[in-house]
DNA sequence: CGACTCCTTGACAGCGTTCAACAGTAGTGG
DNA sequence: CCACTACTGTTGAACGCTGTCAAGGAGTCG
């Protein structure tokens, strides 16, 4: 038995705009293919980015391969904001995704004009995203699998707001390069969970998962 | 054969007095016990601290006892700048500490005021905590445990920069709560550098790492 | 001297990685 | 319409890195 899911064409508008987004009118819309490179690492950071439609993630590459993702960003997100001139990672679509983009300098130059608002604010974007790693690092250095991928759903569980079905817009693959571990590591835990009837698996390419135990879901997420 | 090493009484003057401390004079000094507590987690952000001497690990802890060390701070280093109300990470010194501090509502009251290159240097401090958390990522998630503790020593030679012989503060059970693994893999990785001619342990405690080899030390830390 | 802390080392088990085979779906072109 | 390919995910089996448990050594301190 298959459940159709459709991707998102049911999602609701894109949230709340940040306060970056409503200070400056000016915002370029832009179509990146899936896959498709939005900014790459250390190249300068023109750009500022916000996420009307689609997903991406942000990563630094070893030279051997290896890769770490630091975030996935969804609709609403905003993305590019470095305090550095240059991008810390590099940033992918991972579907088709829409951006609007804005000059960093029209930004960063109401700061120099000794904009207080602005720079609090910035401030502010800069510290949610450190807050976020600092919980990444709790997750990949003492957390186990089964724990990791729990973790994994709760958080976008909480970020998608979808109350029926959560359509990852990811593969395993990026999943496992998030966590720290493996795509088929990933594959065997959301398995067991569904063995266990905490979720299920639907959809094409198994995408969609319908969380059926919230609650047990998060204690399989901490001190397993 | 054992080589005596003095703990810390070589070390030069604290260093580079950052902008923060410049602007604001009104530093107490305090000295910490080694394995004392400096702030806990969710306990109010109300002072900053610059370290005088001594050394300070920050960590977060889950409810059964797994602990993630988020950051070692050194001598001059800054510490407690947090952008919310509240602490993030709990901090302990790791050995006897001599801080100062300085009420951070003083600081923070400037922002308020539209000191804009407060502003500006807080969110300085705060992307390079960023950008740490962003390695130290990379580290818990790609690495394995060899390359692990490769990149933390030539982390800690490079900002403790003492030449010729490098004294840990901390046990080898903060390190592994650092690098997310266990001391016993610490350890044996450790020995396992000595083997190969890249440092050599000394002093009480193996405390002490003189390193033969920087370049291939850092061969070891990527893509072993 | 004895208790304590910290580190090292060995033996062993287990979790997770690696390698491989297979299934389901989408897309393409004959 | 169907064959073929490409992509993604699942599952099994074997291996190996690392965690766990235990013992012992070295240094410190009262």
């Amino acid at each position: 038995m298959l459940i159709r899911v459709n991707s998102n064409k049911t999602a609701k508008p894109v949230p709340k705009l940040s306060e970056l987004a409503r200070q400056n009118a000016v915002w370029s819309e832009f179509k990146y293919p899936r896959g498709s490179e939005i900014f790459g690492e250390a190249e300068p950071a023109d750009y500022v980015y916000q996420i009307r439609r689609g997903a991406v993630r942000t990563y630094k590459l070893l030279s051997d391969g290896r890769r770490q993702i630091g975030a996935f960003h969804l609709q609403g997100d905003i993305l590019g904001v470095e305090n550095d001139e240059v991008h810390r990672f590099t940033a992918e679509a991972i579907v088709e995704t829409t951006l609007w983009t804005a000059k960093r300098r029209r930004l960063f130059g109401r700061l120099a004009k000794g904009d207080i608002s602005a720079a609090n604010h910035i401030r502010d974007l800069v510290t949610i995203t450190l807050e976020h790693a600092e919980n990444h690092l709790v997750l990949l250095g003492c957390q186990n699998s089964l724990e990791k991928v729990a973790a994994f759903l709760l958080e976008l569980d909480r970020r998608l707001e979808q109350p029926d079905v959560m359509v990852l817009p990811m593969r395993r693959c990026d999943i496992a390069d998030y966590l720290g571990t493996t795509l088929e590591t990933v594959s065997r835990a959301l398995s067991s969970l569904q063995e266990e009837r905490i979720l299920s698996l639907v959809g094409t390419n198994h995408r969609g998962i319908i969380l059926h135990d919230r609650s047990r879901l998060a204690q399989r997420a901490t001190s397993a």
